[in-house]
DNA sequence: CGATACATGTAAGAAGTTACATGATTGT
DNA sequence: ACAATCATGTAACTTCTTACATGTATCG
């Protein structure tokens, strides 16, 4: 049980398991049939990562005796899982994160509210607007300093990226106003 | 001289070292300062992928001697790199690269015209849409049956990615306007 | 009784990350 | 002289992909 790094596939595992204790092929067929995040359903990936995960102690495998069923291992999270998760869903939005891997910062808000509270949502949202806010013009700087030099449809390509990102912006605005809009009438 | 695969990042530095030889150096530099693709820019991953292209007959480098500089190795496409290259933007627009990889086809796209015409790209851009306008609804879907049942985070998660899916979407149609209207005018 | 879905795994190989290593050239 | 930048590389490690392997339960 020593100290392990965990993949970004171990991070979204941790995540789907707080939510319920599951199987290897229950997390299999969420990867399959729904949108979470763009992970691939082979066995050869899942199974070697919910080992992992079991020898450094984050989650604890027990096969289900209960039911006639056939033998289905169940893993769910151990306080070491809980605190793990937390922690990767507690780092601040940084600038580099939102160039090179939106994807793991959507999948971090997807789990964050029930993880670690609205709160926290609230302010992830609000970091995540301002350094969109930095980037977007940096971006728009820099077509329009090469837009001389790209291709048409280089330039294109580019354009769509800012696109994405302000897409990306407007949606934060409108996810923080869900939260304020949901906080006068909610739970706490 | 064996067959390979290549990578994404191969293919990434055959679309770049098409546009201007390049020494491992410049494409690091590329990576590094410039909005293309989320690659790393170490040298662990450039050089190591260089030196594959190379063993697979894809590009050729030679160190340059004229000038009096540091000795750098400047590569260049090869027939066979022109081919690879060629081959890979061709490939038809697949539904599953729509959901799990559009990061590549607006890679793909970045070079399409330059290397295999703009007929190819607009035909790519009609593809992409009409791909587009499949896949939305079916994540609509998803999220409408699914609302009870999610989080909030997880349903603006969700959101988020549906957004991100249509802002794809209007920027496919106002790439097919652009090389419309640039068509009227432009060459050929 | 054969096909399909359930359920878990391993082995080989490819490719990327991090960190280290080396050396030339330029600027101060 | 010394640091910084230019320029290329390797080694160890981690993780993912692809393909194979195994066996059970259910359905028609």
């Amino acid at each position: 049980m020593k100290v392990r790094d965990i993949s970004l596939l171990g991070h979204a595992l941790l995540g789907l398991l707080q939510q319920h204790p599951s199987s290897g092929y229950d997390l299999r067929k969420i990867f399959a049939l729904t949108p979470v995040g763009s992970f691939s359903d082979s066995p050869g990936a899942i199974y070697p990562a919910l080992h992992r995960l079991e020898e450094g102690g984050f989650i604890r495998g027990r096969l289900e005796e209960t039911s006639g069923l056939r033998r289905r291992k169940m893993f769910r999270l151990t306080p070491a899982g809980v605190a793990a998760l937390k922690k990767w869903l507690a780092k601040p939005v940084h600038r580099d994160e939102v160039v090179r891997s939106m994807d793991e910062l959507m999948l971090r808000f997807a789990f964050m509210d029930v993880v670690i509270g609205e709160a926290a949502s609230i302010q992830f949202l609000n970091t995540l607007e301002r350094e969109l806010k930095l980037y977007v013009p940096t971006l728009r700087e820099y077509l329009g300093s090469q837009r001389a030099n790209l291709p048409i449809s280089g330039r294109l390509a580019l354009e769509s990226g800012i696109r994405g990102y302000e897409a990306q912006l407007q949606w934060a605005k409108s996810a923080r106003a869900a939260y304020e809009q949901a906080g006068k009438g909610g739970t706490s």
